[in-house]
DNA sequence: ATAGTTACATACTTTAGGGTAAGTACTTGT
DNA sequence: ACAAGTACTTACCCTAAAGTATGTAACTAT
């Protein structure tokens, strides 16, 4: 999970900008770079680890759960494992994580609306 | 505009997902550190370029024009200078900005939901 | 005995983004 | 003559995020 430095100007900045903007703070949260894809994954029902590597298949296992760990610590997915063997793990979206959905919808929206060419980008 | 090398494996993977997840594609136009903030700034009318710098202090002068000039390249800002010395540049939302306003609204929703302690986070 | 499965962990490298600092053009004000 | 204002530009550095490659535990099936 990537230990960080204290005290650098980035970091200086990303506390401006988080207790400033909420914009900020929610891609604090879903910024990173497979985030969106994991959680859109996980919308449609919870998943086991194995069944999201094989659903996002250019993500690699480090990334994944790198991810799945910082988003399990943000509260936004749950982790369940059972403990037999070989493992047994699923993830969900946690209540907070469902309240993002309406975020990725109308990212969606907004990106379906630029590919048929509503806007004149 | 920082030049960007051709194949590397992330960018590989971005052209993966940009296809696949429309998600992903929003975070491309609007994942710049300061481009929220910008945006925002502009969702309540066109400001001079003098006037998002002191709007936005500790962003600097490098990091403000680089992202307007990718907001503009994106078509989400449109750019007027007047051929006066000293020069008056203003920015403004294009449509497709302007339709980008219920993403930052429904992130900022989230975010105060959260903030506010709704969720179990 | 050993290969396979699952869900990770960890050491190392690369790269894109952000930051610092300084300079530029052109005109107005003193 | 020189400082000040505006809207940039450019060269260089540093860091966090992403990628590569390999290893691990514990059990099952052959």
């Amino acid at each position: 999970m990537t230990a960080i430095k204290e005290s650098s100007t980035i970091q200086e900045n990303k506390q401006y900008a988080l207790e400033k903007c909420p914009v900020t703070f929610v891609m604090e949260k879903i910024g990173g770079y497979w985030k969106p894809i994991i959680l859109y994954h996980l919308s449609t029902g919870d998943k086991r680890y194995s069944e999201l590597k094989r659903a996002i298949p250019a993500v690699t296992e480090k990334m994944l759960i790198q991810h799945l760990k910082q988003l399990e610590a943000d509260g936004l997915v749950i982790r369940e494992a059972k403990p037999v063997v070989p493992p047994f793990v699923t993830y969900k979206l946690s209540s907070a994580g469902t309240g993002l959905l309406p975020v990725i919808d109308a990212m969606a929206a907004w990106a379906f609306k630029v590919k048929d060419g509503i806007y004149n980008i």
